[in-house]
DNA sequence: AACTATTTATAAGA
DNA sequence: TTCTTATAAATAGTT
């Protein structure tokens, strides 16, 4: 609009575009505040640049929360205002469920039984029943599970036990090595058996310095001979 | 800005005050048409006039929708995003909440036990015998209650009945009133007893036309004589 | 950021 | 409202 006319088009110079931009801007602005002064209009500009920088216009006497409500109250409940009531909506229900289901679950726990007659106990007493059989027979499952993986710890264990006991026997021979007492008899090793807490268990071996051991050892360096648990 | 300048000031006169708005809200919303089409830019331009009528520019491409959520989410979470966002948080704990009650009573209705330990299993056993226990007892409360109620009612009949027979005596004494065989014989009204499902009786007797009953009558201007149960 | 030749917007009148 | 038009304002291109 001066020095030359221009297409209303997209100014492809980068830098000439953002020039244009603030210059007409600033223009705009200023139009839309003069508007709201002669007209005793109110005006909410909102503006995002190619490069998502946000500038924003608004009349004096208002904020743009006023704007947006004003705006949705007269457009009607288009935009986002049923989002917000759908919300609200579900989230009414929601608390609803919820709050059956806690007192389903008091009930079930022996409390406000009040409120049920005498058909509602009978049922809830059935339905009890079998629940309580279906927990103890998950309870039966579980113990046998625990019991079974303590029998296979006992039985590795009686392994690694084994094959001590071969060890040592195969060292007793062998004047090189000197036994250490781990204070652990030669026949009492069968009595670690039932169902004790096992945890993971070394038994080691101390070797006499200068004669490295060819075993299972976990090659760490140290002058013990490890036997891991094997499941 | 021709034939003369002005004052940026309200216009006083009402009709070129209107003129005047209508003027510069196109030719604000031309502006920013070429702006939106020169810079790659959007914008959105919402209006009130002074007679709360709205007008609006927004660029193509967008909603005013889009506006909004984008705004909201450039300037912070200031308006009333967070109204929108607490209620999202919300929701999605009442969710959590809601799936946790769900699978609770699942476990208390005997399903989806697998998911506990020996240890859990066990204490909702305990947990699930002490409340069996609470609904039984409840459950009893609630027969005693019936039979209770029962009782009285089955009274109430009787204090009936003795009314009725009493009733019955004296009028056999008056020749003036003649007696309707309702099929129950004077020596069985005992035989109403027991836990039998009563419900409210009447207890009828037709008196001679001319002769008005003086007695419990309801007052309809029947010419029945009812007996109704008192509790 | 300032300048300025031009274009554009528009106030007032018809 | 719309058109006209004299004039104020805005601004494209340049410095």
């Amino acid at each position: 609009m001066a020095r030359g006319k221009i297409q209303i088009k997209r100014i492809e110079n980068t830098t000439n575009r953002q020039v244009t931009y603030s210059k007409r801007r600033n223009g705009l602005f200023k139009k839309a505040n003069e508007l709201t002064v002669l007209c005793d209009a109110r005006v909410s500009i909102i503006m995002f640049s190619s490069t998502g920088k946000l500038h924003e216009f608004i009349s004096p006497s208002t904020t743009t929360k006023e704007f947006f409500d004003q705006y949705q109250k007269t457009v009607g409940t288009d935009l986002w205002s049923s989002h917000y009531e759908n919300m609200q909506e579900s989230l009414k229900k929601l608390k609803e469920v919820n709050r059956n289901l806690n007192r389903e679950i008091r009930q079930r726990m022996g409390d406000c039984l009040n409120d049920l007659n005498m058909e509602d106990l009978k049922l809830l007493e059935e339905e009890m029943e079998q629940a309580a059989k279906a927990v103890r027979e998950s309870k039966y499952k579980a113990i046998t599970r625990q019991i079974d993986t303590q029998r296979k710890k006992y039985n590795n264990e009686k392994e690694v036990h084994g094959r001590l006991i071969r060890d040592l026997e195969a060292r007793a021979e062998d004047p090189r090595y000197g036994l250490i007492d781990n204070g652990v008899g030669g026949g009492e090793y069968d009595s670690v058996i039932g169902f004790s807490n096992l945890g993971p268990r070394m038994f080691a071996l101390s070797l006499q310095p200068g004669h490295p051991h060819s075993g299972t050892g976990t090659g760490t360096g140290s002058d013990l001979t490890t036997y891991p648990l094997l499941f």
